[in-house]
DNA sequence: ATCCATATGCTTAGCATGAGCATAAGCACT
DNA sequence: AGTGCTTATGCTCATGCTAAGCATATGGAT
């Protein structure tokens, strides 16, 4: 930076041996189910470089997006911004910076699929939906797998913190689960070597035998930067509303919510919660292919976005 | 992006005219004085050129911080990347994109000055200072100033809209104030045209008259973006005491909790939190200089990582 | 008519939070 | 020593939110 005493003076060219790619962990939740679009089955997200056109880096990602899907992205949020030498993205040409974006939208089958398939997040995360319970592999696989890490570290208070680090991350030693630490989950499977992009980067011949499918680069990081954003999101502002058609009962509201946190939750309160905020309105019509009693259909009020600084759900 | 029917192939050269700046918000809070680390007579943040040398981003900024503070950086986070056209800062060679990043410290003035000058970040800002009630410019410059640019729309509804958000960002028409809306406020305060940095992007010839130090390009909105993730950042995660002497009395923390805030608290519920969490431990000590009933002295539990998901203060 | 699934209203216990009362323990005066 | 000022520290109470569960309503299917 200025004035830095070591800092070398660049020559331009050499300052400009930069390049910029976006990348996009676009989501949707088609009736229930937590989607993020993928390229190359479903091994990458999709990316491409930063166009200088472009006004903003939003609006560039913005335009693509619904060229690609054919529909209005509803709320983009920018991620994190990646620079890191050794994350295999920098080409020949020099240092790739990489952007990248959450972007929340509402699958539209009408419009053909995007060059690109839907896949179900928990197909690269299976330890992270906890819907229908804790999955057996966290205690079939992870827990043992990360007591065994744990036990390699020399120093006994090393061992000690890889320990609380793995109980707190995936709950066990009776801890609860925290569905928001997908990235701190991620990382930890990585620092243990048990995801197989580990493996391929510190060239260790180990057998991951992880279920969870890997995907290039760092993209699978990124897509848990992206989930935890999420998860944490909804808590605060309304932004599963992007993700929910026009009219939609509360049911499907709070089952987009699940889909998203991975976790159920208590129906009742969840409409009290809904409700009491004012975030939704009756449409006055019903929704009668429910398989039980008729639900009311609502729709999100979109004006509590300016009334005051809105809550989420949960 | 890759696959985009209008994205045109760039050449190599055209891909590379782009450059890459860091620009950091560098935050301490010597005895209840927020301060945020400046250049050019206050008038810039610091910031530099992105060195291809480095093994990324974090560490760039970190070792340079701590080569000009000679103080470590306790805490680093992203704040957000700029790319926008129109920006101002793309210099003739080509788009710059800015990395911004928020650092915690303690300032040392042992170790003399840095090449710039810590500046209370209340100058910058002087509505967000809440410590000693509302301050006055709000009822007698802000609120009046925002109802005149409300008026000022031709819709009904557009006046209306533009009257709620002010209302919810600055606190009236019996609104609560929010410490956490710094960013909206003064992307609102920009939009109506009462920054001095509105008029020179907009070549407007309003007298701005609002008091409230400017600053180079778009860096108060940067600093805005930091002040604002700072303050939503301690109440969920323990950071203050990274700016925070290795030991200190309660009173002490709450004042650099209520300085970053801009609001008091009251003192023996912030007690009851900061103990009830163990985020802190006795050492043992006293301080009798505290001008009363001397204090016991505490330092930070760092245990308290690993245990669980550690919540902040507030 | 019965069962099943979902919708929807309401209650209760526990916990966190905001606010205030009361007391303790130093210092600086007189 | 006594008074007053300042800060430290312990405790209580009212309120509100949250988790969890009970109970009832209402449609379809058998």
């Amino acid at each position: 930076m200025r004035d830095t005493p070591g800092a070398t003076q660049q020559s331009a060219t050499e300052r400009h041996a930069i390049s910029a790619d976006l990348i996009a962990v676009l989501v949707a939740a088609p009736n229930g189910n937590p989607v993020v679009l993928t390229i190359k089955e479903a091994a990458a997200l999709p990316s491409g470089p930063f166009e200088l056109g472009h006004r903003s880096l939003q609006s560039g990602l913005r335009n693509w997006v619904e060229q690609q899907t054919g529909h209005p992205l509803g709320y983009i949020e920018q991620l994190y911004t990646f620079a890191d030498r050794d994350r295999g993205s920098d080409g020949p040409a020099g240092r790739v910076i990489s952007i990248s974006y959450l972007g929340l939208t509402r699958v539209e089958p009408a419009h053909g699929t995007p060059p690109g398939s839907w896949r179900g997040w928990y197909e690269f995360f299976p330890w992270e939906d906890h819907r229908t319970g804790a999955p057996n592999i966290i205690q079939e696989l992870i827990v043992p797998r990360l007591r065994q890490w744990a036990d390699t570290a020399e120093q006994q208070d090393k061992r000690q913190n890889r320990l609380r680090r793995a109980g707190s991350a995936f709950g066990f030693d009776g801890r609860p689960w925290n569905e928001e630490l997908v990235l701190q989950r991620y990382e930890l499977l990585f620092e243990a070597g048990l995801v197989e992009e580990a493996a391929r980067a510190k060239d260790i011949g180990d057998a991951p035998a992880m279920p969870g499918k890997p995907m290039v680069g760092d993209h699978r990081r990124i897509l848990a930067t992206g989930i935890a954003r999420l998860r944490t999101k909804i808590k605060y502002r309304p932004v599963v509303f992007e993700l929910m058609p026009p009219s939609f009962t509360l049911l499907q509201l709070q089952r987009a919510v699940e889909a998203l946190a991975g976790l159920l939750v208590h129906k009742q309160n969840f409409r009290r919660l809904i409700e009491q905020q004012d975030l939704v309105e009756e449409t006055g019509e019903m929704s009668s292919d429910t398989g039980g009693r008729p639900a009311k259909l609502f729709r999100f009020r979109h004006a509590v976005l300016d009334e005051h600084a809105v809550a989420g759900t949960k």
